[in-house]
RNA sequence: CUACAAACCCGAACUAUCGUGCUGUGGCAAACAGUAAGGAAAGUCUGGACAACACAGAGCAAUUCACCAGUGAAUAGCUGGUUAUGUUUUAAACAUAAAGAAAGUGCCACAGAAAAUAACUACCUGCUUUUGCAGGCAAAGGUGAAAAUGUAAGGUAAGAGCUUACAAUAAGGUGUAGUAAUAUACUUUAUGGGUAAACCUUGAAUGUUGCAAUGCCACGUAUAGAAACGUUUGAGAACUGCUCGUUCAAGUUUCAGGGUAGGCAGCAAAUGAUUGUAACAGUAAUGUUGCAACAAGAUAAAUGAUAGUAAAAAAACAGAAUCCGGCUUACGAGGUUUGUAGUUAC
RNA sequence: GGUCCUGUGGCCGAGUGGCUAGGCAGAGCUCUGCAAAAGCUUCCACACCAGUUCGAAUCUGGUCGGGACCU
């Protein structure tokens, strides 16, 4: 039984090559306060569908502390909602490069970045599909 | 007891569920077990470890430090002591980048006669005759941050450390105390401002560059282009920054363009300037010995979410990136000590 | 991660320890029938905190910004 809600080392999108392709021919649209990024790629990712990215601008938050802190509540959000998503890739047989940038100024609570990131998903699905 | 200030201590516990990095066990798949950020990880101000290059020589330059002793791997640290100055305040405490201004050079605005071989007014002598000229002198003169050590007497034409007494400061000598800085007593000499966080002098020290160092593996490109200089008439390179000197030397430099931007080691610890603890030595910093423990290691870069546990909360400053010592800066709640103020009781 | 440089009005930019130049911009006036140009006047500054010094934009230390280089 592997485990569903994972997001470990292989899911994260490291690839500089892959990032810059992302950044300059991905699609872009916004769910304040999260900008998301995220392209369709084919038989360029090994061992999993998708790779997933996060970011905070240094500009917004010079404390590499607040930083983090928004980092792991990106990730953590994706990780608790990301099912739909994987179902919808496995099922259409493709692979997604997506990164979740955070363009607020101030911190935000876990339960309001989750519920937007809900949002967020649901909105990439439709896009998608 | 309350409030404020300073110093020191401490600085995010435990359980469950879902997840993350690393290590180990696992047909190396699932899974399980272990472990996982600070006192400042910060600033990069400093001292080292470590690495690469260099290590025939000479000179010059540059940088750092500066009372004494101790400590330490160490050169801006730390501990103890000494002197001076300042602040609070009258008796100690606290702070201070504490060699040299009698080696030399420079600077000292404005004001003031004069800011450093002092001479405008004044005073005295002589000449002249009103005016002034020559010489002497440095007591008095409103300034200034700073004015040639102060007071008294003698002395003189007038005066003057010119002489004497007392006092102040500085330097030397001798004795005493101290490891020493220094203190103190006696004695001799001097009384030529301040500034070295101005140049500088003296003493001590420093090879250069930093893990983006450095070594190895894999992959890829253009046996491609242009310009300049050059092959014994020596471009250029090494010997640290410069010069001399020495050695090597046939390619070197710049522009435009193309490719790559992966991995391993360094690098994460059972032998180290390690961590904890106890004893001993020392005023202390610190050291010695015994016992115990091995404790993050990523690379778009790992610690989070939810619920619970004590009345409640889990907050401030803030995130390791080769590793250690120190300094500086930021900081919540609580605790301890000291000080100040107020209130209550005796 | 490491090595360095720098901070002067709204903008640019001089400044041997002794009153912070100058230009552009802004405001007012003159000139003009009205503007522009020109002329005159005016306004607004030494990043912050300590120290050295009689006196600091300048010298020294610290703090906070900004920038450059090394792969």
């Amino acid at each position: 039984m592997p485990a569903i809600f994972t997001y470990n080392k292989k899911e994260k999108l490291k690839s500089k090559k892959l990032l810059d392709e992302l950044f300059t021919q991905g699609n872009s649209f916004v769910v304040f306060p999260i900008k998301i990024f995220f392209k369709v790629v084919e038989n360029k990712l090994p061992d999993t569908t998708i790779q997933v990215g996060v970011g905070v601008s240094k500009k917004y938050f010079k404390h590499a502390t607040k930083r983090n802190r928004i980092k792991r509540l990106l990730r953590e959000t994706y990780r608790q909602n990301k099912l739909s998503l994987h179902e919808l890739l496995n099922n259409n047989n493709k692979q997604l490069t997506v990164f979740f940038l955070y363009i607020d100024k101030e911190l935000i609570s876990y339960q309001t970045l989750e519920n937007k990131m809900k949002i967020a998903i649901e909105k990439l699905i439709k896009q998608l599909s």
